[in-house]
DNA sequence: CCTTTCTGTAACCACCCTGGTTACGATTAA
DNA sequence: TTAATCGTAACCAGGGTGGTTACAGAAAGG
């Protein structure tokens, strides 16, 4: 068996929460604490998500009194899929078990999933592409 | 927290692999314990797979001495998309967290983010009604 | 009938992922 | 120097996943 992207896993969901929150007070450094509270969650782990994006470059950061969080860019130009990339990588979507190594129609069948995954992959992004953190703060 | 369709699963890659290998044994029934072996898994774990794509009208079953399964559809009108839907019902695509209930940024950010999956969904099955079974058969 | 070969399904299990929690060193404002 | 905050590791409980065993039901074939 393969690993995959998405277990029964809330990261992104999280980070685009933090993102939002962040895109809401621009020009402040926010403490994880503070953040941790609208998404229900704590701030080790609040550290733990934005770790990523900050890795990213979409985020930086603040040690000590008076520090904290911000965005890196203005939120109209992070999108849903800069996030995505950041939590996810490039783990697989749709995820592809280990075939029989003696069975050479498995090798075939393993070897187009994993086309498929790409594609699926990139279906994802550009849909995701489509929606910014600027969006989501000013819906409908 | 709340559930998704993708954990560290392989049920969908390991759906397509046992439905190409019904397509390529026409109108022949293959039995639980052959299924097996080209996959890497095991004759319950094909049952517990292929039950869903049974539940979903796509394959068949016949119990007792020279039973075993087929598909009930020419596999080129078996797309990658029915097998999705057959395994992962409308399991949610991208996990959407629980926020706190006391802050309404959080209703806007998850309602935004449930719409979002929706969107992701639709682009991932349309991606994938764009490849059958037959094709899978047929590479390149 | 009886035996044999299948499916259908539950139960149990080990493995791993996820996120909550605690802890503590490093950084830095005051 | 103190205190606040990040950075990160460690530990844990909960749940998902699939391997395995088990056994009742169905049906072919004598």
């Amino acid at each position: 068996m393969s690993g995959m992207a998405q277990a029964t896993n809330t990261r992104f969901s999280v980070a685009v929460h933090l993102a939002t929150l962040l895109a809401d007070r621009p020009g402040e450094l926010v403490d994880s604490g503070e953040l941790a509270i609208s998404p229900a969650t704590n701030p080790a782990h609040v550290r733990r998500v934005l770790g990523r994006l900050r890795a990213a470059g979409l985020v930086h950061s603040v040690s000590g009194p008076k520090g904290g969080w911000a965005l890196s860019h203005p939120p109209e130009s992070l999108t849903l899929a800069d996030i995505w990339t950041a939590i996810n990588a490039d783990d697989p979507v749709l995820g592809v078990h280990l075939p029989n190594p003696s069975c050479p129609v498995g090798q075939t069948v393993t070897a187009n999933l994993h086309t498929q995954d790409a594609l699926a992959r990139q279906a994802l992004l550009t849909t995701l592409s489509q929606t910014t953190i600027a969006t989501l703060l000013t819906p409908k």
